[in-house]
DNA sequence: CTTTACCTTCCCATGACTGGAACCCCCATA
DNA sequence: TATGGGGGTTCCAGTCATGGGAAGGTAAAG
C-alpha cells in the first residue's frame, strides 16, 4: 500500500503519517523505488493513533497507548491512567473555557452593539472586573 | 519603569512583554542605558492586553481590539462582532471537548483498571466505535 | 511520448510564547 | 577598588502537531 491509500484508510493526511514515522511512530519497509510500502499492521496502527489523536491523546501519550496495545501482558490499569488523566486535563480545558465563556457572554450582552462608542466590553477589558 | 516592575504590575512575564514590543502591540521609549522606559500608558495598555488574552482573544483580535480602545469614534458594533466571533469559537472548541469528554468517560467507566490485558480503551482506539 | 498523478526529501511557517547563552549596567559591601 | 548580585539587553533555538511548497524521481494513463 502507498502513503496515499492508506492516508485515505486510515483518514490521515500523508503528511501526518510521514511525520508519525520520523517520530518513530510507525516504521513502514520501503519498496525499491524507495516508496513506503504499508503494510495492513501498519494501516491499523495509523487507525489507531488517528482515533487516540481525535480523542485529544498528545503524541507521546499515543507512544504510549500504542506501546501497550501491542504488549500482551499489559494491566488495563496502565492504560486506564493515561486516559484518565487525559479525561483530568480536558475537564481542566473545559472548565478554563467555560469560565471566559461566561464572563465574555455577559460583557457582549451588555454592549449595545451600534455606532456609538461606548462598549462595557473595552470597558471591562480597560479597568478588570 | 522598568520591565520588572511593569511585569509585576501587568502581570505578565517580562519575556512576553519584550514579545509584545517585538509583534509592534507596545512602543515603549528607551533610557540612555537602553533598557525600555514604560509609561504609564504602556503599563495600561498591557494590562489590557493580559485581560483580553485571559479571555482567551488571540493577539490578532487583541491588536484590533486595543486599536478600536485607543479610537475615540469606534463604533461599539465593531467591538461586539470580534467578542461575538470569538465567543462562537469558543462555543465549538468546548462542544469538541465535551465530544471527546463524553466518549472518554465512558471508556474509561468501562475499564476495569486491574492487572489482566482486557481493556475497552483499547478496544474501542483498535478497532472503533 | 507526454501528461498527469503520485511519491520522495527538505526547509520554512504557524501561535504565543519559553529557556538559555552571552553580555551590559547599577548598586552595595568588604 | 574589586566583586558580587540582581537587574537589564539581544539573539537563537525549542515547543506541539502539523501544513505549505519547492525540487525532483516514478508510475500509470492516453
Amino acid at each position: 500500500m502507498n502513503i496515499g491509500e492508506v492516508a485515505e484508510r486510515a483518514g490521515l493526511p500523508a503528511k501526518t503519517i510521514r511525520y508519525y514515522e520520523d517520530i518513530g511512530l510507525v516504521k513502514p519497509p520501503r519498496d525499491a523505488n524507495g516508496y513506503r510500502a504499508f503494510r495492513e499492521s501498519d494501516l491499523h496502527k495509523l487507525a489507531f493513533l488517528a482515533r487516540a489523536r481525535a480523542l485529544g491523546f498528545s503524541i507521546e501519550d499515543c507512544r504510549v497507548l500504542v506501546g501497550l496495545y501491542q504488549d500482551d501482558h499489559r494491566a488495563s490499569a496502565d492504560v486506564k491512567r493515561v486516559a484518565e488523566e487525559h479525561l483530568t486535563r480536558i475537564d481542566e480545558k473545559i472548565a478554563q473555557l467555560q469560565g471566559m465563556r461566561d464572563t465574555l457572554a455577559t460583557l457582549v450582552n451588555a454592549c449595545h452593539g451600534d455606532n456609538r462608542p461606548d462598549c462595557p466590553i473595552l470597558k471591562d477589558l480597560a479597568e478588570g472586573s
